[in-house]
DNA sequence: CAGTGAGCGAGCTTCCGCTTGACTT
């Protein structure tokens, strides 16, 4: 006899908890908690299957490479539970993620329990009540080609992984491991070493005076940019090989200073008789745009670099915020937030900040990242109000609040406006010095006036290798061209380029996802796995790679070279 | 006859991506 529910199967059994309440009576929501089967392990095939064409790899390589699914001992409770649950359902639902996992799982669902009353396939992007009532109302049948997608990338990754990885158990040691992901991620570590390795520094010098005006006692830095009209050379304008870069034309062009040329210019300019005035002065608006809010490889870094988790820590953090409602789910490629979620955190900067703070339209942010597949919001705050993070004091502990705070101000500062102000760019000639040549040096100050999103957030950046540090908010006194000044001190100072850093997990995390490896579930695992295999150690915050991994990363490039090639390894 | 050692064969390691909780340290 058929029941009078419908059975709703997620993938999370947070997200059941919350899409029940939703649905009400006359539904009963379960999840399947993941993939419900997977390629078995050859080892544990039935022995009669050990010896045939399924043997290596549980996928037939000799018929059409059919695979071999089993459910797993762990997942047998799960899949009878859902079993029973549908002999009282008169529908399912089949409501997975929309991405290519979630429409396999569903697939697997549909072959393993056998449904004899309707079954339909439905989806949604975002947990809120109007989300879920329009999913219902537009079910489709499930995607073949998606399943069929997700079932040659599961199979390709099983060949490429339990093929290559005896190869060098045999050749390099036992226990060692490769594949598609973590050959890829291995080979970025490596390949910077090598950069490292090859890197040849470059002694420069430069120039920096402190100025003021007659009229006024407030002092300000600039730094010398030209001499006798050559460009003075900075770090960036030296290539990894020492030299100067080199450009179209066949010339360097800038000159690189030394030390006897700093110092003999810092001593003349010393002379109070030269004479130094403001050549031009330029201002330009300055405008600066939040970031979007987070997704997890975005959170990652953050978390990494302010709050100084890992990414093991952050996405452990973020699983407990996930699974007691305050945050929305926390694997996700999407940047996008909900109708409710946007009103929400306009109205919270509005009322916190002022209306004037908020940006004057939602801002929508696209993904830039390759493969996004967008089955879930961006990691945002829960609900259709936000709790704020001072309302959680007391509630929420130690890293649990800070991670809601970051969360919290980042969703926020997404739809507040934009930072205002104007950049002075000052150009300021001294000489002639040392014979007729003339010293020309540069100042610039940002001033802002507005201050928008960076009231509530402001995202946190690696610094540039070989960038000069520039402040990020330096005052001018007011100059006009013409204007005379006088050289309070002068500082010749001897800089040397530096090598390319080591990745760092966030730094890891982001060029990964950049190149389409790896998904939002399995960042961190990439890491730990590289590490466990002894490819890589951490050392501080770097990632140094081991010998074993420039032995890897050499044969797999010598004898597998299709398979490392960055666009192959993307998912 | 007891003890040693060479030689042989069998069994183990491994992939990626989706979810938690059950483990150990």
């Amino acid at each position: 006899m058929p029941g009078t529910k419908k059975l709703v199967i997620v993938e999370s059994p947070a997200k059941a908890k919350t899409i029940a309440q939703y649905l009400g009576d006359g539904y009963e929501v379960l999840a399947s908690v993941g993939h419900i089967r997977d390629l078995i392990e050859p080892k544990n095939l039935p022995a009669e299957l050990k010896r045939g064409s399924l043997g290596k790899f549980s996928i037939d390589v000799e018929n059409g490479f059919a695979p071999y699914y089993v459910v797993s001992d762990q997942k047998k409770k799960t899949v009878a539970e859902l079993k029973r649950a549908l002999k009282g359902a008169d529908e399912l639902y089949l409501a997975t993620d929309e991405d290519r996992e979630g429409e396999a799982i569903a697939w697997h669902l549909l072959d393993e329990l056998k449904p004899k009353v309707p079954v339909k396939r439905m989806v949604f992007h975002e947990i809120t009540k109007e989300a879920i009532q329009r999913a219902q109302e537009n079910t489709r049948d499930i995607d073949t080609a998606l399943v069929d997608a997700q079932e040659t990338r599961r199979i390709l990754d099983r060949l490429y992984g339990y093929e290559v990885s005896p190869v060098l158990w045999r050749k390099i040691g036992p226990g060692l491991s490769a594949g598609r992901v973590q050959s890829a991620a291995t080979r970025l570590v490596v390949d910077r070493e090598r950069e490292r390795l090859a890197f040849v520094p470059a002694g420069y010098w430069d120039l920096s005076t402190q100025l003021t005006t007659s009229a006024d006692s407030t002092q300000f830095e600039a730094r010398l940019a030209k001499l006798g009209g050559s460009r003075v050379a900075t770090g960036r304008d030296f290539d990894d090989k020492g030299q100067l870069k080199v450009q179209t034309s066949g010339r360097a062009d800038a000159v690189a200073l030394d030390e006897k040329a700093a110092t003999a210019l810092a001593d003349a300019l010393r002379d109070a008789s030269v004479s130094v005035v403001v050549t031009s002065v330029d201002s330009k608006p300055y405008t600066r745009r939040p970031a979007a809010p987070f997704s997890t490889s975005t959170l990652q870094q953050e978390a990494a670099r302010k709050l100084r988790f890992s990414a093991r820590q952050t996405m452990s953090v973020a699983q407990g915020l996930y699974e007691n409602g305050y945050i929305t789910y926390m694997r996700t490629d999407s940047l996008n937030l909900s109708q409710q979620a946007i009103a929400a955190a306009r109205a919270q900067a509005s009322s916190l900040y002022g209306a004037e703070s908020v940006s004057d339209k939602p801002r929508v942010y696209a993904s830039k990242s390759k493969n996004a597949q967008e089955a879930h919001e961006a990691i945002r705050p829960a609900g259709d109000t936000f709790r704020t993070p001072g309302q959680l004091e007391g509630v929420l502990r130690g890293n649990d609040w800070k991670l809601y705070d970051l969360i919290w101000k980042r969703t926020i500062a997404s739809q507040m406006a934009d930072a205002k102000g104007s950049t002075a760019s000052v150009v300021i000639t001294a000489g002639p010095v040392l014979g007729d040549s003339v010293a020309e040096f540069a100042a610039s100050g940002t001033v802002i006036t507005f201050r928008g999103f960076l009231q509530a957030y402001e995202e946190s950046r690696d610094e540039d290798r070989n960038d000069v540090a520039e402040p990020k908010e330096a005052k001018l006194p007011p100059l006009t061209a013409g204007q005379k000044l006088e050289i309070v001190d002068v500082e010749a100072k001897g800089h040397e380029t530096s090598a390319p850093p080591r990745y760092t997990e966030a730094s890891l995390v982001k060029t990964l996802e950049e190149l389409g490896i790896g998904r939002p579930s399995t960042y961190a695992s990439i890491i730990s796995t590289i590490i466990d295999r002894g490819y890589v150690t951490p050392r501080g915050t770097a990632l140094v790679p081991n010998w074993i991994a420039f032995s890897v990363v050499r044969l797999l490039e010598d004898y597998f070279t299709d398979l490392v090639q960055y666009d192959f390894t993307a998912g």
